[in-house]
DNA sequence: GCCGTTTTCGGCCCGACTGTTTTCAGTCG
């Protein structure tokens, strides 16, 4: 699978023409890096299905690109890469990693000083050289050592799931003040995306300075980045960055379709506002100088003719030409979820009784839970043997007559035996 | 470099924050 070595060129490409003040060429490269990560197939598979006119097909890649993802393919080389390499020798993957560093300022900074790589960047920065240089001073040389610094702890991406108690922890603070009115987690987080870069979090208030002084100090903040009324981000002990948006509830759903992109999601949506004689940014939709939607998110998509579209859904892969021609998916959603068919109990391995996973079921409205704990001869997850197991049973039986609403049904995870029999009798389970 | 039921040429999203700058470039979201 060759997709993310072809995205890591063509990102690497994107700042070598940005270097280059080649700003149109550069975006182009950038934008078919981001369509290669999130490209469900191997770009090899595609051209080795279809040539170069399957290449072109993919969103973002006409025929430069094709041409370049088919040489590295062919020769796993590409001469324009090497061309630019050649020309700018330096790591723009790690520098640009270092935050605040972008391709203009490593075009100065090697040019002045030589430096191409991180190490070489810290030497100059501990020795002055940079403070002296022109477009530089004294701060920016601090800052830079501090971003060294904190890129070398950087941990990368993080699972929904490992992050998602710290978003629940990082609104819950900002939540108390009573400045703070609306609060929505935003960004991949909001989409559900399997792994996020960061946490992206808005709020509305009419006193933003209070939320955002309040923001930054927080519990757990080793460094902020940005401070302002608006927008403000830092950096937390467990090695993630959090941002904060922070409008007034007249701009709460264009700033939240805004800040839930993706990026690519956001600039399609722009320019089919422009295409309409509209303008659309984080405040909402205008006609001229006046504001015509913006509450609301589904205001904000009906202002530019679309339906409203599901957070999941907004990935730049053909959702907005569904919703132009009334095709959205429909996802399922928590609503949807008509039961629940596996859990466990405090009769096996589980911390809750039957009765308190029975009440929860019925508060998230389901219609029945499926009480499955191990059974058989498996001591470690303190599984039931047949006698415990028909007790189990009775005692279900006992709880459902006693909780309406819900059905509670018998069910167990049963232990395999190693001649593949079923460590229960049939009679037992029947 | 990509793209097109207004275009095969001429556009390409729009705004916040910082530092260095006397008016804005660079970076980031
Ligand atoms: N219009 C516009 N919106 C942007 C741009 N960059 C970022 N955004 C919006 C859409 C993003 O989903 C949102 C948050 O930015 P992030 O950089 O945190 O990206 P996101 O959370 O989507 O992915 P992540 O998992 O953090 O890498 O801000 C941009 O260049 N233009
Ligand atoms: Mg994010
Ligand atoms: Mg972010």
């Amino acid at each position: 699978m060759k997709n993310l070595e072809l995205s890591q060129i063509f990102s690497q490409m994107s700042e070598f023409l940005e270097m280059k003040e080649d700003g149109f060429r550069a975006r182009a490269y950038s934008r078919v890096a981001r369509v290669l990560d999130s490209l469900e197939r191997d770009i090899g598979d595609i051209y080795r299905e279809g040539g170069a006119k399957a290449l072109k097909e993919i969103p973002s890649v006409g025929r430069g690109i094709a041409e370049k993802m088919e040489e590295y393919l062919k020769t796993g080389k590409i001469k324009e890469y090497q061309k630019l390499k050649k020309e700018s020798p330096v790591d723009v993957e790690a520098l640009t990693k270092v935050e605040g560093i972008g391709p203009k300022k490593i075009k100065t900074l090697y040019q002045k000083l030589g430096v191409r790589n991180l190490k070489d960047l810290e030497k100059v920065a501990r020795v002055g050289e940079i403070a002296a240089l022109e477009g530089f001073g004294a701060k920016s040389e601090k800052n830079i050592l501090q971003a060294i610094a904190f890129a070398k702890t950087s941990k990368g991406r993080f699972l929904l799931g490992a992050i998602l108690p710290v978003v629940r922890e990082v609104v819950g603070g900002l939540e108390k003040l009573p400045e703070v009115g609306q609060i929505s987690a935003a960004g991949s987080v909001r989409r559900m995306k399997e792994t996020v870069g960061d946490v992206d979090l808005l709020a509305t208030s009419s006193q933003p300075d209070k939320v955002m002084e309040h923001f930054v100090s927080l519990p757990g903040i080793v460094k902020v980045w940005a401070k302002g009324p608006t927008k403000s981000s830092v950096r937390f002990k467990g090695g993630f960055d959090c941002d904060l948006r922070v409008v007034k509830r007249v701009s709460f759903g264009a700033a939240l379709q805004y800040f839930t992109g993706n990026k690519e999601h956001n600039i399609l949506l722009r320019r089919l506002a422009i295409k309409k004689g509209l303008k659309l940014n984080e405040y909402g939709v205008y006609k001229k100088k006046t504001r015509i939607a913006g509450r609301t998110e589904k205001e904000v998509y009906q202002a530019i003719s679309l339906p409203y579209i599901e957070p999941e859904l907004r990935t730049n892969t053909g959702e907005i030409g569904a919703g132009l021609k009334n095709e959205l998916p429909k996802i399922i959603g928590y609503d949807n979820i008509k039961g629940e068919t596996q859990c466990h109990t405090d009769w096996s391995d589980g911390t809750e009784t039957i009765e308190a996973m029975a009440k929860a079921a019925k508060k998230m409205d389901y219609q029945y839970i499926v009480i499955t704990d191990h059974a058989g001869f498996l001591k470690i997850a303190n599984g039931l043997d047949e006698k415990r197991l028909l007790r189990q049973m009775r005692e279900i039986d006992k709880i459902g007559k006693e909780i309406s609403g819900i059905k509670i049904l018998k069910g167990c995870e049963v232990d395999i035996k190693m001649d593949g029999g079923l460590a229960i009798k049939d009679e037992v389970l029947a």
